[in-house]
DNA sequence: TGTACATCAGTGAACGCGCGTTCACTGATGTAC
DNA sequence: TGTACATCAGTGAACGCGCGTTCACTGATGTAC
């Protein structure tokens, strides 16, 4: 790549970062900002975003690609654990935690990234929307082969976790927001006590998916009789 | 009422529907709609708004606790749901498949109630954001109320099963916005096939968490051997 | 290697527009007597 | 019931501002010879 190239490039990036920053930050969401200020934020003059974006949605639809690549190292951080769990005999309830644990933990490292998936997904942009929702249905297909992998799910169909793999992607964005929002309400109890009860509340969320999984049967219109 | 309050009231309604036909229709959100949008909608002058709300902030609070009179209208459609789940010996499987059905009409019934509390849930401005997150909070608690009033769940303690409830609240925010969406994306298969697939899809979500929870144990941190 | 020309990312002035907000006003409704 | 005044929801002109977009430009980098 030529030098001319490689600072095109760099402007590029200080574009879709700037959108990011300032449609992350301070409340605000990618609808709200404006071209002019993502120049200024990016330190270039606002005709020269014309030279990487034709407007607003088609920079909106590259941040959803590059965003989309943080979901799929989440992926692989958990694909990890999956594999720990599978390949050690420890419990259910503590692999669980780890789960949910490495899963913040990947939040903490990129809150904007998630911030703007979780807000964007219904946001004011349709051809953001859209770019979202796809990043979306290939989260849960591949979290659902992952789920066949566990030696616990073997037995079950794809169709079947995919039921489960559904529910734990918009839980998992649920909790997303909700986690990046946790210091914003500054009551009394200490961040670090808040952060606890809410890993513990999401482990036992998990949990119980994990028993209605194990207790599932694939013929889904059987009467129970339960006590 | 004065003659005079009357026609005060019709005007802050109308203002009211106005920023929720504006910022629902059309892929908008409420943080990108103007006062003046809102006004000229309304049919009044854009100084006139000044008489009902200090600015669109108050508007979205006040909006926020017009709308949520739909949730709790849901809530007790369910709750009728839930009686007739106790006092009748029907199996699980249909009653769930009715309970999601019966969320679904009720989301038809007035989508835009429902897209603006889901879009604006995470959206643009603060102040809305926090009346949504005190609204979800009673849904939650609430939702945990009734659910331990079924023979069911009869045993369980109401922590346990806020657990659930909170599940529910989160995954039903994320069933009616892709409800609503259904028939935006035009494809080949008709809508009525795309409903009846994702009333299946979602009963059996339900369904699964049921079983987790009839499976459930109070003791979180219990070693469970999985074959 | 040196020169002459082409490319093109970034510049800066200018435009028309809708915005939020102010202000003094109008005239129907309400109230006191 | 009738009159005189008060209230106040809605009006319309005006303001300064940031917006998206256009245009002709500059000057560093790339390319052909």
């Amino acid at each position: 790549m030529s030098l001319r190239d490689e600072r095109k490039q760099q402007s590029r990036q200080a574009l879709l970062d700037a959108a990011l920053t300032l449609s992350s930050e301070g409340g605000r969401s990618f609808g709200t900002i404006s071209l002019r200020e993502v120049a200024r934020e990016a330190g270039l003059v606002p005709t020269a975003f014309y030279r990487h974006f034709q407007d607003m949605d088609e920079l909106g639809a590259d941040l959803v690609d590059y965003v989309s690549g943080t979901l799929h190292r989440l992926r692989m951080s958990l694909r990890e654990g999956f594999a720990l769990s599978a390949s050690t005999a420890q419990s259910t309830a503590s692999t669980t935690r780890g789960s949910v644990e490495r899963f913040f933990t990947a939040i903490d490292k990129q809150p904007n990234y998630w911030a703007f998936l979780v807000r964007e997904r219904w946001g004011a942009s349709v051809v953001v929307r859209r770019a979202i929702d796809k990043e979306v249905r290939f989260f849960s297909v591949d979290m659902a082969e992952d789920l066949q992998k566990l030696p616990a799910f073997k037995s079950l169909e794809l169709q079947d976790l995919s039921i489960v793999s559904e529910i734990l992607v918009n839980l998992s964005f649920s909790w997303a927001m909700s986690w990046i929002t946790l210091p914003l309400f500054d009551e009394e109890t200490p961040l670090a006590d808040k952060k606890e009860q809410f890993i513990q509340r999401a482990t036992r969320q998990a949990q119980l998916l994990n028993r209605g999984v194990s207790n599932w049967e694939s013929k889904p219109d059987l009467v129970i009789t339960k006590t």
